[in-house]
DNA sequence: ACCTCTTATGTCAGCGCTAACATCACCAGT
DNA sequence: ACTGGTGATGTTAGCGCTGACATAAGAGGT
């Protein structure tokens, strides 16, 4: 025993650490951890030293130690079923880029509304201690529900708005949407209003906007006319089929809304080749306002879900409850945003 | 000295650890620690009792514990210039799926182009010690240079080919593109070719594209007709406006290469209104292949960049130089990635 | 001069996990 | 029995940083 083993092998890889910033500053290691996370308790004159050894050394403060002795981290974790499409990208987008400007990291990963790869997914993040959690609200599995009640870090549940539900909710209400284009349809005249749906998978979402939509006509006298083209056929096919078969009927629809843009895009291709004028001869909303709406000819009437706002609103609620941001306290918990009307010439 | 100060205050917020685990199961905690990341060494009776007192105690790993004390994480990092868009998001969505099933996590920002943001993010991703890190090719402020040169994890560039420049490079190449679309515009006879660009803010790509283009007409003993409409009006109004000078010009051109599917949405749009008729008056290309390209009318023949292709053989390249997955020894360095011809009905 | 209060900086112990090394049990070969 | 090899498990010492606490140095009041 007093002959000591030689000394382990350093595991360290060279990197500049604090102490190495310290030494060569003279102070210690606290002093120079301080100047990262509490600048305002340093004295300037070291601030100013400081920060001359830190970028000389090309020092980069190592996180990961952080974290792990603050059990805090400047991460947080998003779980959304895809990444790209028109959805949600820009809530990615603008949760990013609102964390982003205080400071804070995203962990993203998609889960294709499959249960299991969302909860693998928040398992996988919760493993990083993140400061935050936002999943899809959706089907979560029970393992999913049981870690995100368990934790003790702010869960935000986005896209829809489920005022039950105990986490912190950013969304909007699909009934919502399907109010709002019934009442533009009525206001611009229409009275024959049919709702074209792809009967293909569940799209509840779109049950939701239909149901909006009829209850405001029956508040006006009128029946909405509830129609689902044949088969599982591509959203943009199946607006074809519906726009020709609607037009065959005896008592054609005056206004046709769509349950989403590719259907109402699919309406308004058939609708040209069969010389319809529209909205002359019938008018035409979708719901999405995805990039092409306005591309179209004519260019398409539809509802724009907060996609961004929902983004940007999560990310508000985020560092509002983890005290990064001041809030009239406490941290609004429901947070119902609103869609846009888009009117363009279909309607 | 006898007198041993009360213990400090443990800072631990009850969580459930290894040792927890271990203690449950009556081994030690380096054998609990074995099970996640070396089962293999793990006799089958252990790997059972373990397992089921990781999920008896509800046990998530602390991952970030884990990758301080062997300086390695699952974590890689992407900037990528943004992340809705028609361009990168199925890059990133390729990108993060391929990682997820290898169990990697993405941590993602956007830099909007801008090389201070990007030095930030990348700055900040290097303090998490990741296991890589994806930029996108473009200009890099001296200090990412110096931050990527310096790092000895795997650096992989995206999007743009530039074999000159050091890291791992997946891309492709933009002459290429507009090679193949002279190819495909002089294959369907046309003859007098021009290509439309907005004058606005440099989109240098859309210069190669146009070399290209050039260089395959003049192959043909043709040449390219280059224009540019007037002001920095928005895409959709250039392309309207080109396509309206364009055919007052006495020897119209027959076909019109635009420099992406927005200026060609808009260039159509315009021939509509005049009643052309497209292709047979005067076709149409565009590049990029937007989700609207094939919802147009007549549909928009274009050219279809390797997007996802790129994000997933970004990810491939990353997990070889990881040695996650084989490889044939080395990881291949450069990446040339083909677009794809996308003929549709305006050409 | 003395005490209190505030501000700037330092000491020490650990955050939860894993690399390196050590140990032990067991088997085969001589 | 003795040696050496193999595979399973344990011991120790950190990884780089920050929390709680301690201390020093000055400011201000009496």
């Amino acid at each position: 025993m007093s002959d000591p083993s030689p000394p382990r092998k350093r595991r360290t890889a060279g990197r500049i650490t604090l102490n190495d910033v310290a030494r060569q500053v003279g102070v210690s290691a606290l002093t120079v951890s301080r100047f990262f996370n509490h600048p305002e308790r340093v004295s300037e004159e070291l601030r100013q030293r400081i920060g001359e050894a830190v970028s000389a050394l090309g020092y980069v403060p190592n996180l990961v130690a952080g974290s792990l002795a603050s059990a805090r981290s400047r991460i947080v974790g998003m779980v959304i079923p895809n990444i790209s499409g028109p959805i949600f990208a820009s809530t990615i987008q603008g949760f990013s880029d609102t964390l982003a400007r205080h400071g804070y990291q995203l962990l993203l990963a998609s889960s294709y509304f499959s249960p299991e790869q969302e909860e693998s997914a928040v398992r996988a993040f919760l493993g990083w201690s993140p400061a935050a959690l936002v999943v899809t609200s959706h089907f979560h599995s029970e393992g999913t529900e049981k870690l995100l009640a368990e934790t003790d870090i702010p869960v935000v549940e986005i896209w829809d708005y489920q005022p039950e539900r105990a986490p912190i909710q950013v969304g909007f209400l699909h009934y919502d949407a399907g109010v709002m284009a019934a009442r533009h349809l009525l206001e611009r005249g229409y009275r024959r209003i049919a709702f074209v749906q792809n009967s293909a998978a569940g799209d509840f979402s779109a049950l939701d906007r239909r149901d909006g939509c009829a209850a405001t006509l029956r508040d006006a006298g009128l029946e909405l006319w509830s129609f689902a083209p044949s088969a599982g056929s591509a959203p943009f096919e199946a607006g074809r089929e519906a726009m020709e078969r609607l037009m065959q009927e005896t008592h054609r629809p005056d206004a046709i809304l769509f349950a989403n843009d590719n259907l109402a895009a699919g309406g308004l291709l058939a609708a040209q080749h069969m010389g319809l004028r529209i909205p002359g001869d019938c008018a035409v909303m979708g719901f999405g306002d995805y990039a092409f709406a306005e591309m179209l000819l004519p260019s398409l009437s539809t509802i724009r879900p907060p996609s961004l706002g929902i983004g940007e609103t999560a990310a508000l609620r985020v560092l509002e409850s983890l005290g990064v941001i001041a809030t009239e306290v406490p941290v609004q918990r429901l947070n119902r945003l609103e869609c846009q009307l888009v009117e363009r010439e279909s309607t």
